[in-house]
Parts: C-alpha cells; structure tokens; sequence
DNA sequence: CATATATTCAACCTGTAGGTTGAATATAGC
DNA sequence: GCTATATTCAACCTACAGGTTGAATATATG
C-alpha cells in the first residue's frame, strides 16, 4: 500500500498521453483547457490524466479563481533518471553484454 | 495499438516486483526459478511478471533443455533515461523553477 | 520407463485504468 | 442577477493487471 514516489512516476509516464502533456509543460505552465487542445479526447479525460500526473508528483496545481494552473515538477523524472543510471554501466557496454550471456551459459557447463 | 517502447518499459517497470528483478537480473542472468525466491508469490505469478519484462524487451530468454535463461537487456532502460534527459535541464534549476512559475502567474497579469 | 523438475498455458477473480456522459460547483463578465 | 466558462465529482463501461490454482508440456535422472 505504499505506492512509492518510482511506482507512481513510473506507471503515470506509461501513457502516452501523459508523457505529451508532461512534453507540453515543459515549455511553460498551462490550464486544463490549454491541455485538451492537441488531443481527440473528452475535458475530463484529460483533467483526469492531469489528477493522474499530480498524484505522482510530476505536476504542481495552483489555483487562481476559476483557473487551475498546471506546472511540471520534474522531480520524479530526476528520480527516475537516477534509478535508469544504475544500469549506465550495462548499455551498449559490449563486454558486459557478453558477459552477462556468458554467465547465462556457464551454468550448464 | 502501437504500444511503442516507452509506453511498455515504463509500465513494466511501474511495478516494484518487475524493477526488483531487474536489480537481480543485473548481476546476472538467471532462470525463472531463481528469481521467484525472494518474493512472496507463487512460482506463476513472477514468470508472468517475466513475461512482461520480456514483452518490453527488458528481458532477453534463451532456453537450454527445461531451463529458460533470463537475462537483462538494458536498451529499453538506456532510452527511458534519454527520454528522462530532456529535462536535466529542469532539475533543481531555480531559476527555471521560479520562471514556470511566473509564467504560470503572468497570465493573470 | 517412471518420476521429478522447469516451465508455460488456461481459466478464473478482484481491482484499477482510461474513457464516456451528466451533473454540480465556483468564478467571471455583461 | 444571469449566463458563460473552468473545473471537479460521480456513475458507468470495457479492458487489462496482478494474483491464484490446476492442468499440460518437455526435459532430466534413477
């Protein structure tokens, strides 16, 4: 029951249409409204895809009258790119590819 | 139905049972039954969780006689941190920070 | 050959994800 | 004050996720 800051960042950028939403943001705080714009898909829809990016900390929600200004938090992709570095050693490092499949093999020897 | 890459990485790695198996298939490969020990969950429920580590092309399978070797392919990882990079520039930048902010009230103005 | 081991396949269950529609709520503007 | 705008809330639907159990399948081993 955790639900820890990785699982929801995690689970909330494997939609595509979060990752655009989080895409658009970087270039600057926008409203729900300004959100729904670029997509094929109900307000709510999208106003929900925003609760979702919230929960997971990778958006900040300030209100000013009406308006919901939507603005990136860009912590948990920082957690993120920290989690994927841990595996920087292993990419495209031929020796280790190797290794790793010689070690596959070597057990049945 | 495209289903494309990142939308299947970050989904298998939203789950913490995936990512722990990850982190042990990095020292590496190992068949499905050693992976299964230290989780508390059936035998079926964590090679299905290879399987969808597999699905996302985190996982490379070779079979040698009953034994399935399971290795880790990095790839997918490697790009979800360059995905993830495009907003190093974001990361405790203040004065990004406090611009978004701004942007965000200046509408208002 | 008979049995133990490694694995998938298939059916099932419960919960949640992503979408819809239809209110309800709150602020802005004439 | 009335109406339009920005937003959430709630109910609903369908599909899939993550777990279970019980076969089935294939390879090792005495």
């Amino acid at each position: 029951m955790t639900t820890p800051v990785l699982d929801l960042a995690f689970a909330a950028l494997s939609d595509p249409t979060r990752r655009e939403i989080v895409q658009r943001l970087a270039k600057g705080a926008a409203r729900v409204t300004d959100l729904v714009q670029p997509f094929d898909m109900s307000f709510n829809a999208v106003s929900k895809h925003v609760k979702v990016l919230e929960r997971a900390g990778l958006v900040r929600r300030t209100r000013t009258g009406r308006e919901h200004h939507i603005a990136l938090d860009p912590e948990p992709i920082r957690r993120i790119a920290g989690w994927a570095s841990r595996y920087e050693r292993f990419w495209s490092d031929r020796l280790d590819k190797l290794e790793v499949f010689l070690k596959a093999n070597r057990k049945r020897d």
